[in-house]
DNA sequence: GCGACAG
DNA sequence: ATCTTGTCGC
């Protein structure tokens, strides 16, 4: 993977301060519970930039447990904040915000791609995403942000837990989705605990590395990428 | 001071 | 995330 990374325009440091407040505060509204039922429906979100400046987001929602796709939308704007490790959502979450908007059928929980709180200061994309809607979400992320974890076995559904190196707080599970592949992150959200976002994913492997709200998600992105372009 | 660093 | 060709393994 990238081992290396250019370094890009370097943060402001006053608008990190003003971010990290607000995920302080955000962080006082997340809720960490079981589902309090079965699905019936599951949602995938994903965003990808069409161009530099412009930020195309997807919502798909698919039946449960058939993972049928019932549902797909998109929303696009303007990029307004830049990339920076451990504030993603204030660069993606409004935009998906719009998407989830737009559908008919609101899912049950939503799979987010990215972490729940499995970050620095428990506040992830999903986490923060779950928050805004008040729906429950969870995270299901292809690389780590924060904590440590030992390699889980190479076949399809071993787990090894990921938690806080200062603390060893539980922030989430490292699982092989497929025999061989690099493994997934999953992690708790708002309004759904690690037990379930775990059962979830697991529930929504197809043979393929991604669980299918994801999967989906990602390819109806380079689909609506070329009605946009 | 030196790495690490979701998408 | 995005830019990109061929290539190795099951």
């Amino acid at each position: 993977m990238a081992y290396y990374r250019p370094p890009g325009p370097p943060p402001d440091p006053a608008l990190v301060r003003s971010l990290t407040q607000q995920q302080l505060a955000l962080r006082e509204r997340l809720r960490l519970e079981p589902l309090a039922q079965a699905p019936r429906f599951i949602g995938g979100c994903d965003s990808s930039f069409p161009t530099p400046d412009t930020i195309l987001s997807v919502f798909v929602v698919l039946a449960f447990p058939s993972l049928e796709l019932v549902e797909k939308v998109y929303s696009y704007a303007p990029v307004t904040m830049p990339y920076v490790p451990g504030y993603l959502s204030f660069r993606e979450a409004g935009n998906v915000v719009q998407a989830f908007a737009k559908l008919q059928q609101h899912p049950d929980v939503v799979m987010v791609d990215g972490h729940g709180v499995a970050h620095p200061r428990r506040l992830g994309i999903a986490a923060h995403l779950g928050v805004l809607l008040d729906v429950p979400t969870f995270g299901v992320a292809k690389h780590k942000l924060f904590g440590t974890y030992q390699e889980p076995g190479p076949t399809k559904g071993d787990v090894t837990p990921l938690t806080d190196p200062k603390t060893g707080e539980l922030l989430g599970e490292v699982l092989r989705s497929k025999d061989k592949v690099q493994p997934l992150f999953v992690s708790a959200g708002h309004r759904c605990d690690q037990a379930t976002a775990l059962r979830l994913t697991l529930a929504c492997l197809r043979g393929y590395k991604l669980p299918e709200p994801t999967r989906l998600a990602d390819h109806w992105a380079e689909e609506f990428k070329k009605e946009v372009r």
